[in-house]
RNA sequence: GCCCGCUUGGUGGAAUUGGUAGACACAAGGGACUUAAAAUCCCUCGACCUAACAGUCGUGCCGGUUCGAGUCCGGCAGCGGGCACCA
């Protein structure tokens, strides 16, 4: 019985916990609530140390919390459509759904055993029809709203696989699995309109004081607000339609260093233009094509393409400039037209040294001569004061804004403009496995939503993906349909629904996974907001977003109370596992078990190949991923060492925000840690038992010193686990438990004390390593869950010492120490300081210019 | 290119936010126990100097503020992350 074997323990205690369902959660209106989430996974089939360093983390707090006296909500379901369902199908046949249900079943299997405290009662998969039925309501409703609207855009079309693909999915310009030539093309697509809250997205981000910083800037710099003019140019020599072409800028204080005028290769002005003139077609084909590539990206020249038209100055009409059609203007932002200053804006400096465009500068720097200042390479876009403007000479930059803006509104020609980067989100996918689009397209009602009665619309099953393309095209029974609205012949929307929509409301969907309606009122008001959401700063943008969108068109579609327009209080980023990478001599990656350390010295460590014994090369620790082969499965560690070593682990060492590096020395010295404080657990529990008087008294000699002591730092122990996992420092609170067990270890302590600190010890470990300190609280003969049991508190007079160390220093350098009362006066402690034989030495009899007491701290004294 | 972050022993990291730099752990070395191994326990462990006590230097580099700087300020370097021509 001294050796904890997991493999027997913890299964033991996983089936007790789900047999009395403590982890399932109701609401309780008499006890506070606690809503901790962690992203759910994408059943792949397989979970890796991401998702065992994700969860944990969750299960920390939520144990922590729940033993803190808070009704905890801690659930889990899977983000279950998209395309590698999809991929697998075509590959290997499979149904895409049947896939997933594998998967997910697989992948449950693997986390169980995690021991985490997990209600699985709301279990749910985003690809239960029951699931995205209430998205389809919800979208008929946000239809409804004006939050939903359909509109042309481009999209990047692979012609093999006759499929859209996503940005990421297109390599060097080839579709990722067809090789073929990317196009783009323009689809008529579904919107979510998150630029109705652009404004109210952004202002928010300051609300969010418990987001890191990090993902908060990031938000700001996507949603990219910028104030700005538009400016009414006059054409001449135009198409008698354009008599006029729109400018935005954010630097009108410019407008004197004008020297061109550029639209977009999209601009209107631009297509009418080329249809009499085929050099600038073929130019606007170039441009379309140039933009998807990734080298092109990086290298893209600013080329453009000279009109025939002149851009007259607003404020001179003397003054008019030749009008390009250039590459780098956008048609998404502002008027998809710009006019070029070259001195304070390098991307016009590019152009105009291309063209041979005029350069005038019109800021000058502070501290520099106007009549020498010159703009070479790089163009000036800091602050200064204006200069070859007319009457706007000798403002600075913010006033010569406001002067040219109030000028130009006045006659007219100007407007104030607040432009966001933020574009609405198209949620159009052409593929099978999403969420369909509740829509219906009949040639007399023309598009509109599916009636609510007939939700959900769920994908059909008889599907194959031999043919490419998206097979819901060629699926003609569950294509053509009756028109809900008039009963003449109709069909359905093909397309489904981005992947991000499902991920954007689960959250609400665990306050009522099995409501009929989308959310309940009850459950939602009482469980949101999400308390603590942990997951990858991958999902810093996007996901997040678009959540935070999602709140807020629920709440206008009444499925959201108000006060969860932020759902999520407190965000948590954590870092990714890495191991270090191997490789042999001809290159190729190696398992970490294909190999074996050979020899090690202080600095360096040698590997060979376990087949063959041939030296492998140790690269650096990089994310774990298969094609690095740099993995280790986690099954295989809970197998070997069990879950709470995996735990223990995973939340000692690395700060939870950073990156882990995953070494078997590691995981060796958890689980070897996790053993001893078995043993000390069960050497002091048989102590107790074997107590004679003839050793109490013994213990009792060594005296009530130690027994104080360890009752002290028990409750230090207390006080610093708390505060740690209170800040999520897991790996400082697992130092203090490394601490707390060498106490008890080497304390000489009544028997009775210290089986009070290692019942303590176990309460303070529960929350990482649940089972082994299960183990324990029932080895000392407690009949209940230790999870159940509340949280242990510190006695304020035990965590407060009598005596305090000061160290002293002499002019900043430490030189002695001394240990004085806690409530001494600082003219005594100085008197002390002044006895010490080490200060005396330094004063060498002469008396010290200052000393400085910093209570409770430290004593400086300077000569 | 622009924006942000980081840089502490052989390694991961700690340092109460301006107050003893290196907690806790890993690795390494030495010892005890053992016929032996494993397991366990004990000791050493930033560099230099020293028999030892002591002392000198030390938080990427240079400079500054301060009684006192890993922490604040200015400059530089290296590493990492985000964005993609947003006018």
């Amino acid at each position: 019985m001294d050796r904890y074997n997991s493999r027997e323990i913890e299964p033991k205690w996983q089936k007790r916990w789900e047999e009395s369902e403590i982890f399932k959660t109701d609401v309780d209106l008499s006890k506070p609530k606690y809503y901790v989430l962690e992203m759910f996974p994408y059943p792949s089939g397989r979970i890796h140390m991401g998702h065992v360093r994700n969860y944990t983390m969750g299960d920390v707090v939520a144990r922590y919390k729940s033993a803190q006296g808070f009704n905890v909500l801690h659930p889990m379901g899977w983000d279950a459509f998209g395309m590698p369902a999809e991929n697998a199908a075509m590959e290997n046949k499979v149904h895409p759904g049947d896939w997933t249900y594998q998967n997910i079943h697989d992948m449950r299997e693997q986390l169980k055993p995690l021991g985490l405290s997990i209600d699985w009662g709301r279990e749910f998969a985003t690809c239960d029809p029951e699931y995205y039925g209430h998205q389809q309501s919800m979208f008929i409703d946000m239809l409804e709203a004006g939050l939903v609207y359909r509109k042309n855009a481009t999209v990047n079309w692979d012609p093999i696989d006759l499929t859209v693909l996503a940005n990421e999915q297109v390599e060097n310009g080839l579709g990722w699995r067809s090789g073929a030539v990317v196009e783009r093309k323009e689809l008529t697509q579904w919107f979510f309109k998150i630029s109705r809250y652009s404004e109210d997205l952004l202002v928010s981000i300051d609300k969010l004081n418990n987001w890191p910083d990090k993902v908060r800037l990031m938000q700001k710099n996507w949603i990219g607000k910028s104030k700005g003019l538009e400016i009414d140019f006059e054409l001449q020599n135009a198409p008698s339609k354009y008599t006029k072409l729109k400018v935005y800028t954010t630097r009108p204080d410019t407008i004197f260093g004008m020297s061109f005028a550029g639209i977009s290769a999209d601009h209107p002005l631009a297509s009418e233009l080329a249809k009499e003139d085929k050099e600038l077609a073929e130019f606007i084909n170039i441009c379309r094509k140039t933009a998807t590539t990734e080298e092109a990206l990086e290298t893209t020249e600013k080329i453009g393409y000279a009109t025939p038209i002149r851009v007259v100055n607003p404020l001179d009409k003397t003054k008019t400039y030749p009008l390009y059609v250039a590459n780098f203007i956008l048609m998404g932002y502002g008027t998809g037209a710009i006019f070029g200053c070259p001195a304070h804006d390098q991307r016009d400096l590019d152009f105009a040294q291309k063209y041979n465009l005029k350069i005038i500068p019109v800021v000058c720097p502070p501290d520099i001569n106007e009549n020498s200042f010159k703009v070479e390479k790089d163009a000036y876009t800091g602050p200064g004061h204006i200069i070859n403007s007319e009457f706007l000479n000798g403002l600075s930059v913010n006033e010569a804004k406001v002067l040219i803006s109030k000028t130009l509104q006045e006659k007219g020609l100007g407007l104030e403009k607040t432009n966001y980067r933020l574009r609405d989100w198209g949620i159009s996918r052409q593929r099978y496995w999403g969420c369909p689009i509740p829509v219906i397209h009949c040639p007399k009602c023309g598009t509109i939503p599916e009636k609510k009665k007939n939700l959900p619309i769920v994908l059909p099953h008889d599907v194959n993906f031999d043919q490419p393309g998206n097979p819901l095209n060629r699926h003609k029974d569950w294509l053509n349909i009756t028109c809900s609205e008039c009963g003449g012949k109709a069909k359905r929307e093909t397309d489904t629904m981005d992947t991000f929509v499902d991920s954007s409301w689960y959250f609400a969907r665990f306050t009522s996974p099995k409501a009929n309606t989308p959310t309940l009122k009850n459950e939602i008001d009482y469980w949101m907001n999400v308390d603590q959401y942990i997951g990858g700063v991958e999902h810093a943008i996007l996901h997040l977003l678009y959540s935070r969108f999602f709140a807020r068109a629920m709440q206008e579609t009444g499925h959201m109370p108000k006060k969860a327009i932020e759902p999520f209080d407190a965000l948590f980023t954590q870092g990714m596992v890495c191991h270090e990478t191997y490789r042999d001599q001809g290159g190729n990656w190696l398992l970490p078990n294909e190999v074996k350390e050979e020899k090690k010295s202080k600095t360096k460590r040698y590997f060979v190949n376990l087949k063959n014994n041939s030296p492998v090369e140790v690269g650096p620790s990089i994310k774990m991923s298969k094609s690095k082969k740099n993995v280790v499965d986690p099954t295989d560690i809970i197998e070997q060492f069990g879950a709470d070593t995996a735990r223990w682990f995973m939340m000692s060492d690395s700060p939870p925000e950073r990156d882990v590096e995953w070494t078997t020395a590691g995981v060796e010295a958890a689980w070897r840690h996790l053993q001893k404080v078995w043993r000390i657990s069960f050497k002091i529990y048989s102590e107790g038992l074997t107590e004679n008087n003839k050793k109490e008294e013994k213990i009792a000699l060594n005296g009530e010193i130690n027994h104080d002591k360890l009752l002290r730092d028990t409750h230090k122990s207390i006080d610093n686990v708390t505060k740690c996992l209170e800040n999520f420092s897991f790996n400082k609170a697992i130092a203090h438990l490394y601490e707390l067990t060498n106490a008890i270890s080497n304390s000489k302590a009544k028997i009775l004390t210290r089986q009070y600190s290692i019942k303590i010890l176990a309460q303070l470990m529960q929350p990482v390593t649940p089972h082994l300190s299960q183990e324990i609280w029932s080895l000392y003969g407690s009949p209940s869950f230790i999870s159940s049991e509340p949280w242990p508190q510190p006695i304020t007079n035990l965590i407060e010492d009598e005596d305090l160390t000061y160290p002293v220093q002499v002019n900043g350098k430490k030189r002695a120490e001394i240990v004085v009362p806690v409530d001494l006066d600082a003219e005594a402690i100085e008197t002390k300081v002044l006895l010490l034989p080490q200060i005396k030495n330094f004063l060498n009899g002469s008396k010290p210019k200052k000393i400085i007491i910093v209570r409770g701290r430290i004593v400086n004294v300077v000569i």
